[in-house]
DNA sequence: TGCCATGTTAATGC
DNA sequence: TGCATTAACATGGC
């Protein structure tokens, strides 16, 4: 992904691939210091795909603060939440420069433009009026108890459970697989087989590694380089996704990669022993 | 060229 | 009901 040049300076990138819990904290808290308090004056887009179903709704509508909802944003206005999906690849700009994956742009009152870029367009945006309230819990609101007898209640794997934005918000295929090495529990063990203890360590795992996440802006895993250098170095840290045949920084054994419902799956064969 | 990566949702079956 | 599986979506990168 490349947005605008090194030439062009008086823009900020809030985006990232893959966006998940951390990367979403991240555009949000950006984003609300640069559109806080802001009139949309004008809202055009470019993809039917990702537009809301009545986008007249937004001019004279003011941004009161951005939030993160899960992996998800909502940018809170005077009637309603603008909810946006990032998908895979979606971006917020502001005073990006426009191109050929630009599928929707906001004027603000200020005369800065906020635009949302998605180049695959798995991405969406929306006007609702409550946030959705579908997702389940989020890590960074839950205790650890709460969490461990939700988990307590499942019988499924632990990689597609934590993937179940419906079951715990915010997590995606990079975190869920560096969470369950922090915490030494394989990917295929049993949710509702673990004792309270691991399933609580499970979430002190989780939290701490979001925490870091976040504390370096997020990972980016693509190639890009931002003017701005704003990139997230998190990709720098992880210890098992995209490390197949590395050395587990543990026990240097080598990272296998399985597949695990339809996602990529990375875990270290002696430190996250399957019990049973 | 064709497959892979990804998040989300839907469909289907057990 | 919950869980597993598969497909679809889009597109750049390899």
């Amino acid at each position: 992904m490349t947005y605008g040049s090194k030439a062009t300076t008086c823009w900020s990138k809030f985006s990232s691939n893959l966006p998940e819990l951390p990367e979403a904290e991240t555009i949000a808290r950006s984003l609300r210091e640069a559109v806080r308090g802001r009139k949309i004056v004008s809202a055009v887009f470019l993809a039917k795909r990702v537009s809301p179903h009545d986008p007249g709704r937004l001019p004279g509508r003011t941004i009161r603060n951005v939030a993160r909802h899960g992996k998800q944003l909502l940018l809170e206005l005077d009637l309603g939440f603008l909810h946006v999906k990032l998908g895979m690849t979606g971006a917020l700009l502001v005073n990006g420069v426009r191109g050929a994956h630009t599928r929707a742009v906001f004027e603000l009152d200020d005369g800065s433009h906020l635009l949302f870029d998605d180049i695959r367009q798995f991405g969406s945006l929306r006007l609702v009026d409550a946030p959705p309230g579908s997702l389940g819990p989020d890590p960074l609101e839950m205790s650890a108890a709460e969490f461990a007898a939700r988990l307590r209640t499942r019988r499924g794997k632990l990689k597609p459970l934590l993937l179940n934005q419906g079951f715990m918000r915010g997590l995606g295929n990079i975190y869920v697989d560096e969470a369950l090495h922090r915490a030494g529990l394989h990917p295929l063990a049993i949710a509702e087989r673990l004792k309270a203890g691991r399933a609580e360590a499970l979430h002190g795992a989780i939290v701490e590694l979001l925490h870091e996440a976040i504390a370096h802006r997020g990972s980016s895993i693509s190639d890009y380089v931002d003017a701005a250098g704003e990139r997230g170095s998190f990709q720098k840290l992880h210890r098992v996704y995209g490390r197949q045949g590395e050395p587990c920084r543990q026990c240097g054994e080598a990272i296998r990669r399985i597949v695990v419902a339809q996602r990529g799956t990375h875990y270290c064969p002696v430190c996250q022993v399957a019990r049973r």
